[in-house]
DNA sequence: TTGTAGGCGTTATCAA
DNA sequence: TTGATAACGCCTACAA
């Protein structure tokens, strides 16, 4: 049976409230006893009790905020998912979460969010845009001791406490891996980003070239293009990329869009009847739309995030840190890149 | 705040121990009152407390049985740390957990550790062998009140009140899936199973072939050998089945015994000077071996089966169970079945 | 059939 | 600086 502070007051002669105090480095110790407290304690492998730590929780009630550009981007559904499951937990220590979502990336509406929540709220979970006044904001919240987590994607030169989401460095590489898989290493690849201004595509192309260097030299990238997350600039663009190279046979998405970029394949396929050759795609995440192009077999495969875990995970580490006051042991929770195809959906 | 019986029995106008009473259905309640309290509970929407749950739990030190086929079987080392995760969980329910394992397959063994256990324990989580004596003696400990679950292999006939481990169908297919992308559909395959007795690398045998019929019908499967998990006959198997057939460029790996299997390839590639092709490898599993493969690129890829969890959820059913009396919601929980490559490792 | 009281481990408050 | 006490939500033995 697990070690209890009333055991290690009874064996120490102390009171339980002491032994507390000494645990959880509240002060108010005589240092002799402190430290044969320490001794007992460590002596017995005393592990606190999560059980009795959230019941006693309880009766201190924290918030916890949520910000995330979701509205209008199903990819946020799962994540929001993930929220609700840890909203259970949290209730438990009678913590609670409130969620706000914003649509698109407007520095403004980012901080006039931030500052409405700054007065109810103990802990902020952020999906940041990258913007050097975000940057501040969050610097200015931890010093009035409202601690962020960033959710999804980073931002640089703040202090948030940690980062929860994709490692998109390993996510562009496993898409080259499919790829050099799929075409033996000798793919003619077009790559299809979001915008190339945004971290994580910038990052998930960067890791597609460091794979095609070091495995696949005799894979060739040849165009770029950026479909702003919208489909009818993915068509266009894709399109365009394709007139541009008729030897292309392999596509990258690294960003949402997947729509637009497999019909602008799929009708270029039908028009250049000299030459026809299949193409294979291999997109990001697992929203329903990619799901339905993954079944009807238009695109080989996708690289997924865990973005349930990504949202339960970010819940969690705040909690943690209300509860035992524990900051979190890294800076960086990086996801699975998961791979599926049709067969392991 | 969440809802406590503390104020449910105040809204009802009787104890907290009457509440209790309805709500765990313990019986002794005029049927009016308990109706009045059941109404009271779904209008205020109650959701037990686990963390009271946990803590009233502790009185009673429940004991959690474990018998793993796992001595000299490094892909249970994952399983076994994920079963040391959840102990930590357990133990402060004041429940503890009793790992025993065996070297190999014999049911006699099996039976007497679980004979051996069976005076101890409150619950048993069973890697069982497929035979009925197995099964009979898992009927056995359910009537005496000691449930079982099933992990990583299910058995036939019993009363077991759930299996959680692979789907080794989809396991099956998702190989397919793979060899189909990287042989563009046109494979010529072979399959080393461990031993087609066995339903796990029966039901991954039938997953291949299945999705071979349904999507890759010019993928063609030429062979099927069985390693009986040993390196040495692996590798002399498959060298005798790729001189059966010359053209094969692609195997399936559905059991343990890949360094035999890949040794022979090798060797293989080096004798047969007249026509040289590459051999595309699949096999399944994460263990220290498999990984070596895979960073030296000798295979192409695996089918993992997120033994860590198998391990964890296995005994978070249990305690749950112990705890709340509450039976798993369903029959199977399955793992997912993850495709690892080099990169996302 | 129903209510009361004490305890599970931890923490906060108040008194000494 | 230290100790005593009550509370968090749930369960159970015992009393009424």
């Amino acid at each position: 049976m697990s070690v209890t502070i009333k055991q290690i007051a009874e064996k120490a002669g102390v009171s339980r409230g002491t032994v507390d105090r000494v645990i959880n480095n509240r002060g108010h110790v005589k240092p002799e006893i402190e430290e044969r407290i320490q001794k007992i304690a460590v002596e017995l492998g005393y592990r606190p009790n999560a059980a009795g730590k959230a019941l006693a929780a309880r009766k201190k009630s924290f918030i916890i905020g949520v910000i995330l550009c979701a509205r209008g981007n199903e990819f946020f559904d799962d994540i929001l998912k993930g929220i609700k499951g840890a909203e259970q937990e949290a209730s438990e220590f009678g913590i609670q979460v409130q969620v706000m979502t914003m649509k698109g990336y407007q520095v403004e509406e980012q901080l006039r969010l931030m500052d409405q929540l700054e007065e109810q709220i103990h802990f902020l979970i952020l999906n940041p845009i990258n913007d050097e006044r975000i940057a501040r904001k969050i610097n200015d919240l931890s010093e009035k001791n409202i601690p962020v987590i960033t959710v999804n994607t980073d931002i640089e030169g703040s202090q948030r406490l940690c980062y929860v989401g994709c490692d998109y460095l390993k996510s562009g590489r496993t898409a080259c891996g499919i790829l050099g898989i799929a075409t033996d290493g000798k793919g003619q690849v077009g790559i299809a980003a979001g915008s190339v201004k945004i971290l994580g595509h910038n990052q998930r192309i960067r890791g597609f070239f460091e794979t095609q260097k070091n495995r696949f030299p005799d894979l060739r990238i040849l165009d770029i293009i950026e479909t702003e997350d919208d489909k009818e600039t993915g068509y266009a663009q894709t399109l365009a990329m394709l007139k541009r190279h008729p030897s292309m046979d392999a596509v990258y998405i690294a960003a949402a869009a997947a729509d637009g970029v497999c019909r602008a394949v799929a009708d270029w396929q039908r028009q250049n009847m000299e030459s026809p050759h299949p193409v294979k795609i291999v997109g990001s995440d697992l929203t329903p739309a990619i799901t339905k192009l993954l079944k009807e077999e238009k695109i080989l495969g996708t690289i997924c995030q865990q973005p349930w875990t990504q949202g339960y995970q970010s819940v969690t580490l705040a909690v943690h840190y209300l509860v035992n006051g524990q900051k979190p042991d890294r800076q960086y929770f990086y996801m699975k890149n998961e791979i599926k195809i049709p067969e392991n959906l």
